[in-house]
DNA sequence: TCTATGACTCCGG
DNA sequence: CCCGGAGCCATAG
């Protein structure tokens, strides 16, 4: 039935837009809400990189919300384990917050038009 | 079916 | 940006 894909379908395009999220780059919920036309959905968003564990290489860390925070990071195995993995990437975290966040702001509204 | 919840965001102060 | 309040939408129970 068409339910079941119609379904899968705001899940799948939250981890397509987020596997296409660049090394070393970050991206809001919203950001990826706006980009599959419904900018309200945002913590739809959230729900889906929730259930993104069930995926692999979802790179969950790269969304923050829109200040930057690391809201998700208590959602990872390790609490500094969203941390590790930014700064890994060269994007430096401080007080669970991305510094310099504008800097490294991934919009797929604009970068992937 | 209805209610509660949340990895969000916008708005006014 | 901080704070409090309201809106939104899919999922869980």
């Amino acid at each position: 039935m068409n339910d079941n894909l119609k379904k899968s379908d705001f899940f799948d395009k939250v981890y397509i837009v987020a596997l296409e999220i660049p090394y070393g780059r970050v991206t809001t919920y919203g950001a990826i809400a706006n980009y599959l036309g419904s900018k309200k959905s945002a913590r739809v968003v959230g729900w889906a990189m929730n259930a993104s564990h069930i995926q692999e290489n979802i790179p969950a860390h790269r969304v923050v919300n829109r200040t930057g925070l690391l809201t998700g990071k208590k959602h990872f195995f390790g609490i500094n384990l969203m941390k590790q993995l930014l700064e890994s990437e060269g994007i430096k975290v401080e007080n669970d917050q991305v510094v310099n966040f504008n800097n490294f702001f991934w919009d797929p509204y604009i970068e992937l038009q």
